[in-house]
DNA sequence: TGTACATCAGTGAACGCGCGTTCACTGATGTAC
DNA sequence: TGTACATCAGTGAACGCGCGTTCACTGATGTAC
């Protein structure tokens, strides 16, 4: 066989995959992306891999590992997908406007990661450990834009709790489709946004 | 022992239960209380309820049936719930003080059967006429509670989604332990509702 | 009033399914000499 | 450099489980006569 040919040989089929991890996560996200959350399931997961039931254990514990994993990327592409957007805001009130738009639009385009992030399918974060600090460091970026201008540390952290408060609500409903931007007269996630946090102005500014 | 499950035992050896379909519905809210979603399943319901794994069957054509009976149980138990707590409310903003506390709290008190309701569970609210009827007296009537004072009906209606997001959004991050009142200095969730409506006070008196 | 009978609520065994996980194994790869 | 060998990523068959659902049936009940 010609080094050629054994190349062609090996890429087909090939024993080791290479890059079985990455792979698993990006299956995930495609699974969570186009057939939800009940589909999630291990043995579809190596199947989209091509590759055999058993070899995800070769890198995670159990299912609830790659869970968490799963989520743990959630949570940083929300993350970067956020900075992406706000870091050329110049005021406060802009900055909250985009973090919000960009927190809603990730509810409602990816719903089920969405949901596999804050919801209780990861059982317990403290036996996660890199997802706790994705997690912390995703809350702690948020928490930055979202702070107000008031005076006194407990009424910035408590307007900081209402507009994350907000956020999740209106990303819930919106998601869920309990709620349309249309039900209100607004033409776009960015719209409903902007006239939202603009009830808040008085304290942002 | 909750009542049902006793009346259940006391029921035991008949060969016709008398009451199974709000015994079953009963159970499942029992289920959810303790176990949680997953563990509702049609058998465990029937065992719970002392009949034979196929005679819940007699009263739902599937598992999906059920559910949105079980979902609907809760729109029903939660929009009583809150016509008690805000039924002697004077103003606007208290009734909207009162409306969130109780909706909040039933999240935390009763977060499985919460998710049930508003989460994606029960595929598809046109297959259950009843649901639907409910869910829709349900929103009615908390839209009514929420409708602030301000002048033009888009307005109006504007405030009611925004307070309805933040009611969601506390909801669901205090149910799932993302956050806490004590993070903010509040004692409880009364207070902590009361602090947030204070915000908006302006639009609603 | 007692009896025959229709109705139907509930039984129990069985079905096939997809799941998470295990385990002895095998084939590919990197490295020491 | 070529070769022997240790390492380990991935295989494939099997396990037991709980699930939703089906189906022929049986036992209790109400009612017509």
């Amino acid at each position: 066989m010609t080094v050629a040919r054994k190349e062609d040989f090996q890429k087909k089929f090939r024993y080791h995959h290479g890059n079985l991890r990455e792979s698993l996560l990006a299956a995930a996200l495609d699974i969570l992306a186009t057939e939800g959350t009940a589909n999630l399931s291990l043995r579809q997961l190596a199947k989209a891999t091509g590759v055999s039931q058993a070899a995800p254990y070769t890198y995670f514990n159990d299912k609830d590992e790659l869970l968490a994993a799963v989520a743990q990327t959630g949570f940083e592409q929300l993350r970067l997908q956020i900075f992406e957007n706000v870091k050329t805001a110049a005021t406060v009130q802009e900055k909250v406007e985009r973090l919000m738009a960009s927190y809603i639009n990730f509810a409602i385009e990816r719903r089920p990661l969405f949901q596999l992030m804050f919801g209780r399918e990861v059982a317990d974060l403290k036996k996660h450990p890199t997802l706790a600090a994705t997690h912390g460091k995703f809350f702690g970026q948020i928490s930055g834009y979202l702070k107000g201008r008031r005076e006194g540390v407990e009424d910035a952290a408590f307007l900081t709790v209402t507009l994350w408060g907000l956020c999740q609500g209106l990303a819930t409903l919106l998601a869920e489709g309990k709620l349309k931007t249309a039900d209100v007269g607004s033409a776009s996630v960015e719209d409903f946004v902007k006239r939202t946090v603009a009830l808040f102005s008085a304290q942002l500014s």
